[in-house]
DNA sequence: ATCTGTGAATGCGTTCACAGCG
DNA sequence: CGCTGTGAACGCATTCACAGAT
């Protein structure tokens, strides 16, 4: 799990006055998301045992953890889906949406724009920023990619709330000296490397690496008895060997961490 | 963060033969990454607290961490960088490497093949797999895009030891589906959906979104009163950001998010 | 009768502080 | 001495079980 508590020297005074559990924040986000597709689909109400199914947690937990925002349903009959929806928005601040400037234009950084999440749920990127010449100016899902250079400058224009670091790992901390320079006070940063921010300054960092390493230990904690996977300088896989086999595989409408092969027009 | 634990008809039976924390084994895999560090740049021995700062955790907690692996240390002394790194990457059951199969060739599937921080750490991607016919055939990091349609077979014959799913939401489920189907018991997904699957397989959930509104929530507690973005410019550390953005990403040789313009060679 | 909201109990992970080895 | 390894104390999160509302 994220960490991101160090206090250094003492605490820093501040008393919390929404004291609602890093893990219960975490899993109101989700809870959101299946709401969303319970509004989609049309249902009014749900029960706590049935959102908790949908949501992947037990119902205990879920009702736990909405009783941090108080009041939310009705007893006996259950929660009213639009109203919970709302409620949640609210407390996790995205009611008024969110300004996102996104560092860094490489793969990671268009998957991210691309991402029907983040529109969806309320975060507008209002800037994308890159070192690389041939990058800069290129158009991105409707933004025009600016040197990073500027940086600085447009989040002070800007003003956005937050900021995604989505470049290589040696150039992630120069970044977010800037970005905090600027006044930014949330990062979250896709760099696989500690960044050292002032006290005040929020940052979350998701490193891709360690989810595959947590399955990596998981499974072979479970199979042991087959170490059979020698490495045999497994070559470029060339095989156009297609074979029959139908189903799966479907593209519908929505494009969530896009599928889609994505359009950088220049 | 990750839940996956629901047993839900009374545990699987299998009595746990190395229980090491969750929490634990996350944090394994970040001190991997700061012992590679330390080990390129030539340090041979490592205090705990020098590791634990590097690393961003209390000192305490992570020689607690490194416990559960047995005495891997010298009292008085520290940890030895080679030593201590190979017997994480043997916990975490990375030394015999993995082969890894993409499902989804969108900028989120290309960014996770360019990630450096895969090849780096054992990880190597057999297979790129998508349904859209734009995509496949596009020749990605050296991988050919395979039509999803021949999934299933490419798994028995690949033998892969994890999948990544990096499809919409709508296809993902399929997509496990027929990844399950074919004996694969390790996946890593990126939509934002639950998964279904058999008892014995092991899914981690990435969700961008979730992350972003933790972040959204802890900006809106720390500054309730105004989305005041206060300070303008002020300066600080801004000019040695300025200046190390220029040589950014191009100087050293690692490239981790892969800020790098990305090459879709057809 | 049904389903929410919540104190109380349990379990897990972190922190402390020191014993023990080099 | 210095630093690791670890039992014990602590605090946070999950689960239980029931009181309370409709």
């Amino acid at each position: 799990m994220t960490e991101q508590h160090e206090a250094p020297g003492g605490v820093s005074g501040r008393a919390l006055q929404k004291d609602i559990p890093q893990a219960t924040v975490a899993r109101l986000a989700t809870y959101l998301r299946v709401l969303a597709t319970l509004a989609d689909d049309g249902v009014a109400i749900v029960s706590s045992e049935e959102l908790a199914v949908a949501a992947g947690v037990n119902s205990a937990k879920l009702r736990k953890d909405l009783s941090f925002l108080g009041p939310n349903g009705v007893r006996g009959v259950g929660y009213d889906v639009a109203k919970l929806r709302s409620r949640i928005e609210d407390v996790l601040g995205l009611s008024q949406g969110h300004r996102v400037v996104l560092v860094g234009a490489g793969n990671l950084g268009r998957a991210l724009v691309g991402y029907g999440g983040f529109q969806r749920r309320g975060f507008t990127v209002v800037g994308m920023f890159d070192s690389h010449p041939e990058v800069i100016g290129l158009q991105v899902a409707g933004l025009v990619v600016r040197d990073v250079v500027g940086l600085a400058d447009a989040v002070t224009v800007l003003k956005p709330t937050i900021a995604v670091i989505a470049v290589p790992d040696d150039a992630a901390q120069a970044v977010c000296d800037c970005l905090v320079g600027s006044g930014l006070q949330s990062i979250l940063s896709f760099a696989p490397c500690e960044l050292t921010v002032p006290d005040g300054v929020e940052v979350r960092r998701v490193d891709l690496a360690v989810e595959m390493q947590m399955l990596s230990f998981d499974a072979s904690r479970n199979a042991p008895p087959l170490p059979e996977v020698s490495r045999a300088a497994s070559g470029r896989i060339a095989h156009r060997a297609y074979s029959a086999l139908k189903h799966s595989a479907t593209s519908h409408s929505a494009t969530e961490p896009s599928s889609k092969g994505s359009v950088v027009t220049p």
